[in-house]
RNA sequence: GGGCGCAUAACUCAGCGGUAGAGUGCCACCUUCACACGGUGGAAGUCGUAGGUUCGAAUCCUGCUGCGCCCACCA
């Protein structure tokens, strides 16, 4: 028998996700069902002349030391809406999963591991250190994902990656030999931003800038040959003159104009300096003379260079005074800070003490300080052409952006990251870590030079030594994870996943990683993808190049009390934790009702709460409807299966409800469409919470009750037909929600099949689209019609009717007739009505309610409170009131009526006259008070 | 030093040129045979502030106040 709804399994009366979420998330990875194979080209057009296409979205790797936020379950919620709805609409979705090697983070993490056993890395060399890495990721690795599992995410499990993987090592590895041969990555030594705790460079990016309040100290340095003359500086790191080389001043600052080419005495060492000019010196600031360090400070560095001096380096790597610092050796930087401060005192060459609000730089990762160190690094030219001509790096990215080849959305971040990208230095891709992928290069001894190969190499390919040795430092995360546009899909070997996916079609991430990531992704994607022709071999034009087709920016995730989460604070919200407590799909709904672009979101569980019993009102609506279809089965009416998994169609006759429900469903389902398409995810959300909760359930459902009558010699085609409806609308519903709540629709949606569904899974069924079926009319007619059940009901309140006794009720029509009298049963059921009088005029005495179509009153011997009723008719007249005044004042206005709308002006004299009529009714009702 | 965002009902947020909406909370009544994680009715906002543009402003512009964020090589 193939028929509809399920009796086999009773539902228990609350919903409990606990019961059901584990099992299906567990079934939806054994079943594999959210892969794709890649499609060859027929079904790649097939597709396409279907009118449907690829939808990539790559999900942002979490790194492998990671647990989930949050912030990645709203960031997953976002995508997994958008995949499942993008795959119920035919589309061929697909979303991928990896994780990040980390390269920081991850070596922290096995360091402190280390540290526990009393270990460090170093006491285990690097390749056994490398190996210790590998194990704990075996272990430990990847929770995350194991988490997302957990929470429903329809990602194609059989793709998932690791950054460290061979095949994306290879990527890597290609990347940076072709930008090496291009002249595009360099090495050299020059100032970078060095954490002492780290011990390795960081880039630009990995450093948080803080305010604070600080010293600024005026050190007299003596002049040579002039007994009593000084020259005094200004600096904020008095331990640094160690490494003095010069004073510099601005060539034009008149005061130091007799001491340039002199030379100073360097206090605390017997080192002599020049006084130089250099323009860069701003006369205005400290004292207009600048003590020149090129070792460490990136301005110091720059004056060095232009006026050939040296470079002292007085720190080691970890931040202590190395042996030029003479008796200042050993100490650690601020110690030596102090020391020197105190023996500058003692010497009487310490001036005034200023304070002063500086920034420091502290390490992203460990909020160290950070040093800004001379050192050998390796750098990614992003502002030069390569060799052979064309845009650099960084003009591809703008260009890609600016030509709209990338959307932003939000918009205003386009303007962001332009700026961004206006404004960047080029990238240090080295770290001095042991856990990354290893740069490919090798020094030679005998000649010294550099050997940048694909495959290790035996010999230098300079000199042909065998006396080589590989690059100890290895390249920063972002140089791989900028690389997985492309090294996910096969590049740099030619691959049909390459041809069939790239470009993906969006990117959802947070702001946070704007540059980190996504900057890097676009140049290093637009790069190196096109020299890669499209699959028909012609050339790949700059809009195909692009990682991603649109960046969708998604909110940052507060606590309830507007704070981010952090540890240190102890507000973080736990989402895994919460899922279980109210059920995934509640969290899911409360993360995508707030996800208004643009906006962050203050999570609050009181909201969760109201989701939790949106689920269960899903949950008991369906259980009405089984018990009803369960019913109907007894008396031998069935309903066809067949009918089901398309939008419901109504025929014309068919009762007021039907039709309105249907039409509803129809206009909604478009508004959830339309609103998923732009990405507003709150919009969407919410309608689909008022259609089921404010229409289905309040209206529909109560409706429908009335017609359910499969007795003997009830009209038994029309329960049939309405049943019908009713599975329809529903089965219709699970759908437009199912991409929301994946869990609840996923096991009512079996149960609306009896346990046969005609998929493995609602995620494999299509979307609501919301063409089918309009009607104006069954809309309007139902809203007269609600109008008058609310009004009744609120009468009944006034005049005291108990909430179980039916009254009669006494109506006029104003003017268009009592066309709800044709629905006579629906106000009886609805407002608990016994008779309908239709009424010349209402009894005096007796509350009214009054709206331009139609006056009503309750018949009931109990008196309404007239003192109450007044009050209310006095505050309803004063506000009516006010809607005349200033609806007059406007249609009086004659510029408004030259100059506004058309419809507006219609609508506001529509208004006029049905303020005036309803005026008019409440001053009676109220005369006829006393 | 630049740049950006936000201020709307008690709370959390929508709305972003035509006279204010939702959820939660609150008040009253109702344990009616899907659901008390429920139903019905109700109270609640001079849309931060001062100007301006407009026939019309919560909505656009400017100043101010208060929060928050990002970027930045003045020692």
């Amino acid at each position: 028998m193939e028929d509809a709804g399920s009796g086999s399994r009773e539902l228990p009366r609350a919903y409990d996700p606990a019961a059901i979420e584990d099992r299906w998330a567990e079934s939806w990875v054994r079943e594999r069902l959210f892969e794709v194979k890649t499609p060859d080209e027929a079904r790649l057009n097939e597709l396409r002349t279907e009118g449907h296409d690829v939808f990539t979205i790559l999900l942002p790797p979490p790194n492998v030391t990671g647990r989930l936020h949050m912030g990645h379950m709203l960031n997953q919620t976002e995508m997994d809406i958008l995949t499942r709805w993008r795959r119920m609409r035919g589309d061929l979705a697909l979303w991928l999963p990896g994780t990040d090697h980390a390269g920081i983070a991850t070596q922290m993490m096995v360091e402190r591991q280390l540290a526990e056993e009393g270990q460090q890395r170093q006491d285990l060399g690097r390749e056994a250190f490398v190996e210790r890495v590998w194990e704990w990721k075996r272990h430990y690795g990847g929770a995350i994902l194991e988490q997302m599992k957990r929470l429903g995410a329809s990602v194609d499990w059989s793709r998932e990656y690791f950054t460290m993987d061979g095949h994306l090592s290879v990527a890597v590895r290609e990347a940076f030999v072709r930008l090496y041969d291009e002249g595009l990555i360099y090495r050299g030594a020059y100032i970078v931003n060095w954490c002492p705790r780290c011990q390795t460079a960081i880039s630009d990016l990995e450093v948080a800038h803080e305010e604070q309040q600080g010293d600024l100290w005026e050190i007299r340095y003596r002049v040579v040959g002039a007994p009593g003359e000084f020259v005094t500086v200004a600096t904020t790191r008095p331990e640094t003159m160690l490494g003095d080389v010069a004073v510099a001043v601005h060539p034009l600052d008149e005061r130091y104009q007799k001491y340039l080419g002199r030379k100073l005495m360097l206090p605390l060492t017997d080192r002599e300096i020049p006084v130089i000019a250099d323009e860069w010196v701003k006369s205005d600031f400290g004292t207009g003379a600048v003590k020149v360090t090129p070792a460490h400070d990136p301005n110091d560095f720059g004056i060095g260079r232009r006026h050939g001096l040296p470079s002292i380096d007085v720190m080691d790597e970890t931040a202590h005074m190395n042996a030029e610092a003479g008796a200042y050796a050993g100490l650690d930087r601020y110690a030596a800070r102090k020391k020197v401060l105190e023996d500058l005192e003692a010497q009487g060459l310490l001036g005034a003490v200023r304070e002063h609000v500086n920034t420091i730089g502290k390490c992203d990762r460990c909020k160290t300080v950070v040093e800004p160190r001379l050192s050998t690094q390796w750098f990614v030219a992003v502002n030069q052409s390569p060799k052979a001509g064309g845009d650099s790096m960084a003009e591809l990215a703008r260009r890609a952006v600016r030509e709209g080849h990338i959307r932003i959305t939000p918009e205003q971040y386009a303007k962001v990251y332009l700026e961004w990208m206006n404004n960047i230095y080029d990238w240090c891709i080295s770290r001095q870590l042991w856990w990354g992928h290893r740069i490919p290069a090798w020094h030679c001894a005998a000649c010294k030079q550099i050997t940048v190969a694909r495959e290790d190499p035996d010999n230098c390919a300079h000199c042909g030594s065998a006396e080589i040795t590989q690059e100890t430092d290895v390249l920063d995360t972002w140089f791989s994870s900028g690389l997985l546009p492309v090294s996910v899909f096969g590049w740099p070997q030619p691959a049909r996943d390459f041809d069939v996916f790239y470009p993906t079609q969006l990117l959802v991430t947070g702001f946070d990683i704007l540059f980190f990531w996504v900057a890097r992704m676009i140049m290093l994607g637009c790069w190196f993808s096109k020299d890669v022709p499209m699959s028909d071999g012609s050339t790949r034009e700059a809009k195909d190049t692009v990682p991603f087709r649109e960046v969708y920016i998604h909110a940052l995730v507060l606590d309830a009390e507007r704070q981010k989460m952090s540890k240190v604070k102890g507000n973080v919200i736990e989402p895994v934790e919460t899922a279980k407590r109210y059920g995934t799909d509640a969290v899911r709904f409360t993360l995508a009702s707030m996800a208004s672009p643009g906006t962050n979101i203050a999570f609050s569980e009181a909201r969760t709460e109201g989701y939790r019993a949106f689920a269960n009102k899903i949950w008991n609506a369906a259980r009405f409807i089984f018990m009803n279809v369960e019913k109907a089965r007894g008396a031998g009416i069935v309903v066809d299966r067949a009918a089901l998994g398309a939008m419901p169609m109504v025929a014309a006759d068919a009762p007021l409800e039907a039709r309105w429900i249907v039409a509803r469903l129809n206009s909604e389902a478009a508004e959830v469409n339309a609103a998923l398409g732009e990405y507003r995810f709150h919009e969407a959300a919410s309608t689909v919470y008022q259609f089921f909760w404010g229409a289905f359930c309040d209206w529909y459902l109560e409706i429908v009750k009335l017609r359910l009558d499969f007795s003997e010699g009830a009209d038994r085609a029309a329960a049939k037909a309405e049943l019908t409806t009713l599975l329809q609308t529903f089965e219709a519903a699970l759908r437009l929600l199912s991409p929301f709540m994946p869990f609840l629709t996923e096991e009512l949606w079996h149960a609306v099949y009896a346990g046969e569904p005609p998929a493995k899974s609602i995620a494999l069924t299509r979307y609501p689209q919301g063409k089918a079926q309009t009607d104006d009319r069954a809309e309007s007619d139902f809203a007269l019609l609600q109008e008058l059940i609310v009004a009744v009901r609120a009468l009944r309140k006034e005049v005291g009717v108990g909430e179980k006794v039916a009254a009669p009720i006494r109506i006029r029509a104003t003017r268009d007739g009592l066309p709800f009298l044709a629905h006579s049963d629906i106000i009886r059921r609805l407002a608990r009505v016994t008779e309908i009088h239709p009424a010349a005029t209402m009894a005096e005495g007796a509350g009214v309610r009054s709206t331009p179509q139609f006056d009503v009153q309750v018949i009931y011997e109990k008196k309404i409170d007239t003192s109450a009723e007044s009050e209310r008719l006095t505050k309803e007249l004063a506000k009516q009131e006010k809607v005349l005044a200033s609806a007059e004042k406007q249609l009086r206005n004659p510029a408004f009526l030259a100059k506004a709308p058309e419809h507006i002006v219609e609508g506001l004299k529509k208004q006029q006259a049905e303020t005036r009529l309803l005026i008019e009714k409440t001053r009676k009702a109220l005369e006829e008070l006393g």
